[in-house]
DNA sequence: CTTAGCATGTAATGCGTTACATGATTCC
DNA sequence: GGAATCATGTAACGCATTACATGCTAAG
């Protein structure tokens, strides 16, 4: 239920099409809630039906002056830019008050080390250096956002709470890299011990 | 598609039964995948299907003896008990080696954070408070494990690894509690600017 | 005799994922 | 003219969650 949620924060910080939501998510909120654009799609027709956004129909972009295709109604190429309506930033409001789950993480490396340590070893030494790597370029990008958007000392209180959003998931990707390389003598396998 | 891997490891480790499963997940494999006992009985009887697992009826614990029920073949509390077949166990490693996807967390309290930093201050400091004691409480069980487990400086290479796994929780939970108190100072709001 | 725990399931609903489909515009 | 990108959707399937349902055993 709180993709729709993610999605309203996204519309409050800027109106937007459902394909230009698509690709924002994939780089601001998306780094903790992922949506692909069906979702999107989706979860916005079901916000506009309970009334909590409207969609402003354009013709497509660049074109300002008013004459348009010739053919007038027939135009399929319509880009909705939907905004968020006061229920919809009730809604928000209710929900961020509302006490949720926490604890739910669900990684699948942990299961499959585990395996490892039971039935091991498996030869898990490479797909944990592929992990490694993504979590160190995902630490990067967050860097390069740091380096971007928050090098100013004063920051007002939007900002500050952004920051430290930041630093989440800078310190995580920290931890989980220094962990994977502890981790990574253990996963050595023994020459001629292959199970192919 | 991995919860049924999950499964194969705590069979592997004791063979057992659906609701035991249900139960010694929430303490073992379920602090990073959890499941519920529907979940748990839907998988199981599909691995049974594909061959992965068989199970053994038996009659319910403690009669040893056999005489058992007198009407016999109306008995109701058979129990499955579950093991893993040697094609279950061939699964298990293909799944283990092949790549996953990584990076896909999901917390809740991050969105609601950001759209605190959007339209707030909204009042999150009470159910910051929450996420902290329940990470503080999850973090203190796993130091528990360590103390309880752990404490032998001879370990072989599985019992090694299952110490990484833990070692990875405890500093999750530590990273987030330390995280957690230095946010709060920006949760605070300010008197009489409730919105109710 | 009633409550709690053991033990196994069915049904309904909804979210998430993947595949498929369409059409316009812009750039080379 | 063809490829990439913008833009919006439909359909199918499967996992996860919640509610509901059943029956036995052991303990107080």
């Amino acid at each position: 239920m709180s993709t729709q949620h993610a999605l309203l924060i996204s519309l409050i910080e800027k109106p937007s099409s459902g394909y230009d939501l698509a690709r924002r998510f994939d780089r601001s909120i998306g780094y903790f809630w992922h949506a692909t654009h069906q979702q999107i799609y989706r979860e916005l027709g079901r916000m506009a039906e309970h009334g909590w956004i409207a969609a402003e129909e354009t013709d497509q972009g660049g074109d300002a002056n008013g004459n348009a295709a010739p053919n007038g109604e027939e135009k399929k190429n319509r880009k909705k830019v939907y905004h968020v309506l006061p229920a919809g930033r009730d809604e928000l409001v209710r929900w961020v008050l509302e006490p949720g789950a926490g604890l739910d993480q669900r990684e699948e490396i942990l299961v499959k080390l585990r395996a490892d340590a039971a039935i091991g070893p498996l030869g898990l030494a490479d797909e944990m250096r592929r992990l490694i790597a993504l979590h160190q370029a995902r630490l990067e990008t967050y860097q390069a956002i740091e380096r971007r958007d928050f090098s100013d000392a004063r920051q007002d209180r939007g900002q500050q709470l952004r920051f430290a959003l930041l630093r989440r998931g800078i310190r995580f990707e920290q931890d989980w890299v220094a962990w994977g390389n502890e981790l990574m003598p253990l996963l050595a396998m023994p020459a001629g011990d292959r199970q192919d």
